[in-house]
RNA sequence: GGCGGAGUGGCCGAGUGGUUUAGGCAAGGGCCUGCAAAGCCCUGUACGCGGGUUCGAUUCCCGCCUCCGCCUCCA
């Protein structure tokens, strides 16, 4: 049994086989830095962290391509109005979008390519689409001529004639179907020379010219938002196969983030940022929250959903905390054929997340019965499928230790030690007023203390 | 107007032509505990509405209602 991924081209579900044996190749349409990181943004690189992972976790050797559009309309308005240059604005907020991914475990793409950086690449695309009479210059721009492409269309169901017709036509435009390859430079913006004048890239050219640079002609995996199937990905693929590459071999669509009725969208402002959802819950609990419903289904964000994950989750990391404390180090295992099953059917993680949280309750009922072997083992097994997801518990990229000074560590550790001898002197002596007193104001402090079969155990409560 | 997706038990969220049916959160009962906490066991007559196909539909088909995405910038 090996993956099967849903298709936007075909609208089936289809066997994965790479292009190159035991590789996947994988290009993913990245942010536009134009403002801030939000949940949805941020659901679309995680998916695909995700398929990355399990691609790897399956034998191949993954090539991720996640693309900036670091010049664009948005970025030059809203640069202009801060008072900001472009390129400042741009990288500022490319770094914030680094930041938002690194936070919440992604794993870091092979190469995260600019725009700006592979006008040359566009260059020759367009000078490829021009010669095959698929392009065509006017007026300082440079336009696909959509009727020279049959297939157009293919990809999103659209039928060009339908498509409803938005701005006037751009003087020099043959036909209102037709797209911008290239925009002329207009007086003050940023420009860089081409054989037809200057100007800057049009939002989708750059997408093929570079996943054409670092993935070559034909491809496995091309990844986006649902929203981004018309025009974006349409274009794209129009591009590409008219210049005479294969292009893409599977579409993948993850669906978009809502927000509990209305939409989320740059324009209503109703967007939650990352650093915003950060302070409130920890990045791994937010990642078990986008990760756990299925990547094509819609999900309507809600702050009493979130808290349900942050408890799910905590219900999982605590097992595996758990039988780290009372049995040593817990070594990573494997994930386990049911647990391969759900995932090679079109990457179905909540099918792997109920593997996942029976093992935990099979791994309690071991621990329980103080088979420690057996706890281990399950321990081991959630652990190897927890790091498919990007959710072990254990990562290292998860640990606060860094930031702990461990002096205080030890300091506190002593204090609560103590007060737990003095705890366990009084129920010994069944002063359970005295007992339950400490345990209280413990809490109070922000220290809970559980008993178990070996002895009190106590945490750090979080928040 | 065109293209596409969705409506599941108190909530989140999978899935399937039928006899056992995800999983989580919450709730109630029980076990364990000095009491808790955690954990384990048990419980809840779910599939938008109306037709149709079928021995049988939540699952297939038709119609309707509602919601969402795209067709303009968006992951």
């Amino acid at each position: 049994m090996s993956l099967r991924i849903y298709d936007t081209g075909t609208r089936t579900q289809r066997e994965f086989q790479p292009v190159r044996s035991g590789a996947a190749s994988i290009y993913v349409c990245g942010p536009t830095p134009q403002g801030p990181p939000h949940i949805g943004h941020v659901r679309g690189a995680l998916n695909y962290d995700v398929l990355g992972r399990w691609l790897s976790a399956t034998g191949h050797e993954v090539t991720l391509v996640r693309n900036v559009t670091d010049i664009d309309d948005k970025i030059l308005n809203k640069a202009a109005e801060n008072g900001a240059p472009w390129w400042h604005w741009a990288a500022t907020h490319e770094r914030a979008f680094d930041a938002a991914y690194t936070a919440l475990g992604c794993v870091p793409p092979s190469i995260a390519p600019r725009a700006t950086g592979h006008v040359t690449q566009m260059v020759e695309l367009m000078q490829r689409l021009i010669d095959r009479g698929h392009a065509y210059p006017a007026a300082g721009d440079v336009y696909f001529a959509v009727s020279s492409y049959p297939a157009y269309g293919e990809l999103s169901g659209q039928r060009p004639d339908e498509v409803q017709q938005g701005e006037a036509s751009a003087a020099g435009k043959r036909d209102p179907r037709d797209f911008t390859l290239w925009k002329g430079a207009k007086p003050g913006e940023p420009a860089w020379p081409t054989p037809w004048g200057p100007g800057r890239p049009g939002w989708h050219l750059e997408c093929s010219a570079m996943a054409l640079t670092y993935l070559g002609a034909e491809f496995d995996v091309h990844g986006g938002g649902q929203d981004l199937v018309f025009p974006h990905h349409e274009n794209e693929q129009a591009q590409s196969r008219a210049a005479g590459d294969p292009f893409v071999r599977y579409w993948m669509h993850n669906g978009i983030v809502g927000m509990a009725g209305e939409k989320m969208s740059k324009s209503l402002g109703n967007v939650v940022s990352i650093p915003e959802m950060l302070s409130r819950v920890r990045p791994q609990e937010l990642r078990y929250y986008l990760v756990g419903p299925h990547y094509r289904s819609e999900v309507q964000y809600s702050p009493e959903a979130l808290d349900e994950s942050v408890r799910a989750y905590r219900r999982i990391e605590s097992f595996v905390r758990q039988v780290a404390q009372r049995t040593g180090v817990v070594t990573v295992g494997q994930p386990g054929a049911e647990f391969a099953a759900a995932m090679d059917d079109d990457l179905g993680t909540p099918a792997a997340l109920a593997v996942v949280h029976n093992g935990v309750r099979a791994g309690h009922i071991a621990l329980d019965s103080g088979d420690e072997n057996a706890a281990r083992a399950a321990a081991g097994m959630i652990r190897a499928q927890l790091d498919v997801l990007g959710l072990d518990p254990l990562a290292p990229n998860w640990s606060t230790e860094s930031t702990v000074d461990t002096g205080a560590l030890r300091a506190l550790s002593t204090l609560v030690d103590d007060l737990l001898a003095e705890r366990a002197a009084a129920r010994a002596g069944r002063d359970f007023a005295r007992a339950d007193a400490i345990r209280d104001r413990l809490l109070a402090t922000g220290i809970a203390v559980e008993d178990t079969p070996d002895g009190p155990l106590w945490t750090l409560k979080e928040n």
